[in-house]
DNA sequence: TCTTACACCTT
DNA sequence: CAAGGTGTAAG
């Protein structure tokens, strides 16, 4: 039940997983396209916590196309992406029966803190979900994102006209009128965990995401560098450095979906935050920051809390050799690398050829002509 | 599987 | 400086 694919063919790639999608003039980008799919090709994974946990990477859009005259709110769901649920098996995901819970009638949503606002204002701006929260929490009161753990989901931008100005709040539910668009993007897609399974997706979160910059080992950060394990032979390095088998992103829908008319959808509890217009624009640049001193009680302790558990060799050679982009200075990064390469190629070229053509090609008829069929339909 | 305390980090 | 976002280890 679970289908290997080769994001290393990037025709195909760009292809599938379009950067902008453009549907009635508004045209939306997915401004952090470049990490998402990173991620997606290795199968994205976000962690659920009882306080809500932020989303990594976290949906960036940017907007054109809207009428710079007019109030929308903007709003995110994130919905179920298949109806199974699934398991970690020997380093990849498989469907393990149909999902306990059916979709609840109405769509939950988060709006964006900045909602509603002038088209102009929207189009100025990146529009960046960053505030949002996930949760396996049910009882759940802060407004955030509550969702099922091993289950699939894909987060969906939801562009609604309104003829007010009040913030959209939990009282009045925000409606989607007939000139509301949603857009999907396809490599937005993920899976909700409680705890990490695939450990390339724990290192690209490590590498990319800077509150777990402390967790690096690249730079001055040698937080295990130190600890030498026992060696491990090579056969076995090999089997373990072999990247698991990503996904197929299997769409019921079509990657910009017209509204239905008059879709309610239910949004959370209100943002305490202010809501604050957005004029300036912080077209957010990366900000380096200095080397980070670390202290020596932070080693002994990082030391004495290693346990012998074999994983955390393995885990070890995997994070030398993944933290290092470039330089070749250690073996074992030649060995952890390249493998990787070899072993989706073989993925998708040997064992899984005709099956993962057939699923993209399907994927691909079906959203061209669910796009034309709307647009010929406006 | 999931939860929690924790060190380390960003903001 | 304080608040709060990270993955980890251990339960």
């Amino acid at each position: 039940s679970t289908v290997g694919v080769s994001p290393q063919t990037s025709l195909l790639h760009g292809a599938y997983f379009p950067a902008v999608l453009t549907f009635k003039g508004v045209s939306v980008t997915l401004e952090n396209n470049t990490i998402w799919k990173q991620f997606c090709q290795c199968g994205t994974e976000m962690i659920l916590t009882k306080q809500g946990r932020r989303m990594f990477p976290y949906c960036r859009y940017r907007l054109a196309g809207l009428d710079p005259n007019r109030m929308y709110s903007l709003v995110l769901s994130i919905v179920p992406s298949s109806p199974f649920r699934y398991r970690w098996n020997m380093s990849r995901w498989e469907a393990n029966g149909p999902t306990e819970h059916q979709s609840q009638g109405l769509i939950r949503a988060f709006p964006h803190h900045y909602s509603p606002c002038l088209g102009s204002d929207w189009m100025s701006c990146l529009v960046s979900f960053y505030k949002l929260k996930l949760t396996n929490c049910f009882q759940d009161q802060e407004g955030h994102m509550i969702l099922h753990s091993m289950h699939r989901y894909i987060p969906r931008l939801h562009i609604i006209p309104v003829l007010d100005g009040a913030a959209p709040t939990a009282d009045k539910p925000v409606v989607m009128g007939p000139e509301s668009i949603t857009f999907t993007f396809p490599q937005t897609e993920f899976m909700a965990v409680t705890t990490y399974q695939n450990f390339r997706i724990t290192q690209l979160k490590i590498n990319h995401n800077p509150f777990a910059k402390g967790f690096r080992e690249d730079g001055n950060n040698s937080r295990l560098q130190r600890i030498h394990p026992p060696a491990v032979s090579s056969e076995t390095q090999t089997n373990l450095l072999k990247p698991a088998e990503p996904i197929v992103l299997l769409q019921n829908q079509p990657a910009v979906e017209p509204k239905k008319d008059d879709t309610a959808i239910v949004l959370l509890k209100a943002n305490s935050g202010v809501r604050r217009p957005p004029k300036a624009r912080p077209n957010k640049s990366s900000s380096s920051t200095g080397t980070p001193v670390r202290s020596i009680g932070f080693r002994k302790r990082r030391r004495r809390k290693i346990r012998s558990r074999w994983t955390m060799y393995y885990a070890r050679a995997w994070r030398r050799a993944a933290a290092a982009p470039k330089p070749a200075h250690s073996p074992s990064l030649t060995l952890a690398m390249q493998p990787e390469l070899d072993e989706i190629e073989g993925l998708l070229f040997v064992s899984f050829t005709s099956k993962v053509k057939l699923l993209i090609g399907a994927c691909l008829e079906r959203v061209e002509m669910a796009v034309s069929a709307t647009m010929r339909k406006y």
